[in-house]
DNA sequence: CTAACGTACAACCAAATGGTTGTATCAATC
DNA sequence: GATTGATACAACCATTTGGTTGTACGTTAG
């Protein structure tokens, strides 16, 4: 069973568009923290943080090759998860539009 | 579209156990807040806090009745959402089983 | 009209987040 | 074995978060 903490710990890795971007590269292929690192304005141990909760909740692992770290996720689960999340954003797209609709009602 | 700071809020807005619980509630019926913030051991303006983060990011809407602003949610766009996040739970269970197995692989 | 209920909102606080820089470690190469 | 590249990790800082209490505002019931 997961437990509400754990969700917690899913969802706010995912509230990230720095983490989602690692994740969706990390879908892809293997990189290396360093190499991430060299994808966004901001400092390694920065992107070192980021990996860091991904990997926490599992959405990443880390494989050693020769003297580098390779992040990387498996394309079958993350690709569920991103479907998923599509339709989630989709529903709440949705949901935005009704509470408009109903802001307008209100004039 | 939906920009990457809204959805960062989406996920931020469902990291918190508290708010999946209200969420699950407005959208079986709907619930004065006071009403809601009985059921949780805080006080009545933390859960006024978390239903604004709901409320914010359109998840959940608010109407008056009498004196009392009831708190509810569209029952067919949350259903999907769920539906959605019930596979991305499926989806980590399994990366997480994964990555228990290259752990145990270490040994 | 006034009392009571439901809500809003501000001020405040502790803890967590997301970023920084600096130092240490560890593996490969020369 | 010394140097270099990749990573880890700690200390620090500003901001945000999740909680508190207190006060003010609407709305309904007596």
């Amino acid at each position: 069973m997961i437990t509400d903490a754990e969700v917690d710990r899913l969802f706010h890795a995912l509230a990230d568009a720095t983490r989602r971007d690692i994740l969706r590269r990390a879908v892809q292929g293997e990189f290396s923290v360093s190499r991430l690192a060299e994808a966004y304005p901001m400092s390694f141990a920065a992107v070192q943080k980021h990996v860091a909760v991904l990997e926490s909740v599992g959405l990443v692992t880390k494989q050693r090759r020769g003297r580098e770290l390779l992040v990387t996720s498996d394309r079958d689960v993350v690709d569920r998860a991103r479907r998923a999340l599509d339709e989630l954003a989709e529903a709440w797209k949705g949901r935005v539009q009704r509470m408009a609709d109903l802001l307008d009602e209100g004039h």
